[in-house]
DNA sequence: GAAATTTGTTTAACATGTTAAGTTATTCGA
DNA sequence: TCGAATAACTTAACATGTTAAACAAATTTC
């Protein structure tokens, strides 16, 4: 039956079980981290079952799309644009070049390095997928605005900017602890 | 060494007159997905090294947070205030309860329901590592500024709500392709 | 009131996030 | 030129994300 409902939706009176609440910080939904979390899990929920239908992860799809405009890119360069780490990108291109999407050499001048470029069963993928990816975009633009889409994306850009600058603190806070 | 830099480094190219309908979509680096994914990770950044100095990591370090605003709380509805899925939840549990961070019990009403509070060890915890992860979001504040922060934080709250009606589309779309 | 269904939670299986260590290739310095 | 750094990955190990399935307790049906 379950009288109370909890739908993720309404925000009329959660955070808790209308019990005590003892601590402070208890603001801790409204964190910033938690926001951007938030969002863009809701973001990303309208894009994974198309991504699925096609056999694709997101990480797996970033690295597609990144790989189509390009030639060919290095693993590293590839790493830095996708936003993935390196050992995460290691395993999705053995799995993509092993599934015959991406087409992978190594550099002749500098044998440490792998070139990897989009196959044309890649390609083909991508068209197939893109047309649905961006019909849900133009929907999310246009639901939320496209002003105010831009607007967010400037304020995003912007907070990045303000932490690169900030170089992680609590570095030798408890270092004698462990 | 290459050249030439990365291959999506200009950003003033076409945006909303364009609109590039065949192309491979947009920059892609301006993706609203990807635009979340790297102010969320250039926040936690900040965080991850305090937290791990405690032995925590970011999502247990949520869920002991969640359990201080309450005095106890359904798994069900931990998952929901932490944003976490059940079954990292479940596992986490597992974990917090060996280490005695949290304690546990079945509710007698309904012997399904598990009831979770933080122990007396996870609130000294809690209270060893809230000073860092406060100065640290200050700091945060303080450089991206308290209003435009509040201002962000307004719209992702409404990017959320924008979505929240949205159905998830593409859902029969290519079954019958692989 | 027993079977069918639903609900709350956990397990399982696979993919990625994250940090550390390992490999091989390149560069640098005495 | 030889060996100690460095660099570009890759592996390893552990934690979480994500979906599906298992399980047990509660609820609904007939």
């Amino acid at each position: 039956m379950s009288g109370k409902k909890s739908p993720n939706g309404s925000r009329s009176d959660q955070e808790g079980t209308t019990e005590a609440r003892r601590a402070p910080m208890r603001e801790f939904s409204r964190s910033l981290p938690m926001s951007l979390l938030r969002a863009r899990e809701a973001v990303m929920r309208q894009f994974r079952p198309s991504l699925r239908n096609h056999g694709l992860t997101e990480q797996q799809w970033r690295i597609l799309r990144a790989l189509t405009a390009v030639d060919t890119i290095e693993v590293t360069e590839l790493a830095r644009v996708a936003f993935l780490l390196g050992p995460s990108l290691s395993r999705i291109l053995r799995d993509l070049e092993a599934r015959d999407l991406i087409e992978r050499r190594t550099a002749k001048a500098d044998l440490r390095r792998g070139e990897v470029s989009i196959s044309s069963k890649g390609l083909k993928l991508i068209e197939a997928v893109a047309p649905t990816s961006e019909a849900i975009y133009a929907e999310i633009t246009h639901r939320f605005g496209a002003r105010k889409l831009a607007e967010l994306q400037d304020m995003l850009g912007e907070l990045e900017r303000s932490l690169a600058a900030m170089e992680v603190a609590g570095e030798g806070e408890a270092e004698a602890d462990e």
